[in-house]
DNA sequence: GTAATTTCTAAACCTAACTTTAGGTCAAGG
DNA sequence: CCTTGACCTAAAGTTAGGTTTAGAAATTAC
């Protein structure tokens, strides 16, 4: 018998796959709500397992982990979450991976025109456009032309 | 008059928008090696401009520094490059917008497909191949589903 | 009952791509 | 000459998303 009903973290683990250093860094993050036994171990129930698969997806979408924290408090807190609250919540996902798409192809149709003009050092060059530079990466310089705290 | 010929780092990091702890750093990393002038301060020739314009492109396609030092290498090292050279280089950045936005659209309908059947808790779901995942985002959990170093 | 696993927490470490800081040096203007 | 601003190096700090480590307590297995 298991000291108490519920999945252990290493259980958890093996279920989705996620390193149990993982698991527990998510709950840190506000992501996962595990109730503890008498020992003071955690304990999961199986509908986290669906909850941790999201969360995998929409990191592979680009989602970070705040943001996919707020796209999780779309679901219904009182019960276990159905197929249709998920399918829900997958609707907004959609909509952001299509604006990554969007932003990817606007970046491709520049380069090729730059590609043709040999212009890359001018300012002027639509590869230059800050709107498009800001959101499509997490990392890279923080400031960018015109983009700065200070002058 | 200048305390020799050349941009000093300051006036390439107006001409480019990258701050100047930037630049010193792409050094660092061996994306662009200026000379010293017998200060011993670094002298930059114009050139350099579109060099680090080139680099400051390639991040916005996802392109991580070292791969850009590698893309960098197919410039001639004897000569100024000409437009030319950069647009024989630029091609290589093509192909690789191009397979990421492949992956995007893939993980798109592969989604369309979970938004339907609700499974997204399952293991077989398309969403969970490894093949995606692996090169969609830099960062995010180390290893995924059958994809651990050691069992 | 005891040994081997798991799990616990807190804190340190990791990578990428930079920025900030500290303590000096160089260069340009008057 | 002297001051101010730009530049130098080395080292430490930053963010995201985790992993690793250390030492202790809980569980499980025999």
């Amino acid at each position: 018998m298991p000291a108490s009903e519920g999945l252990s973290i290493g259980a958890l683990a093996q279920r989705t796959g996620l390193a149990v250093s993982a698991i527990r860094y998510y709950e840190a993050q506000g992501l996962i709500a595990p109730w503890r036994n008498p020992g003071g171990q955690r304990r999961y129930q199986r509908a986290d397992i669906r909850r941790l698969s999201f969360v995998m997806i929409a990191q592979q979408f680009g989602l970070t982990l705040p943001e996919i924290r707020e796209v999780l408090s779309g679901l219904p807190g009182n019960r276990t979450p159905t197929p249709q609250d998920w399918k829900d919540i997958s609707v907004g996902l959609r909509a952001h991976l299509d604006q990554r798409i969007d932003t990817l192809i606007r970046l491709r149709d520049n380069l090729d025109g730059c590609i043709g003009c040999g212009c890359l050092s001018l300012p002027k060059c639509a590869l230059y456009n800050p709107d498009d530079r800001a959101k499509s990466n997490g990392s890279g310089p923080r400031y960018l032309m015109g983009d700065r705290p200070e002058g």
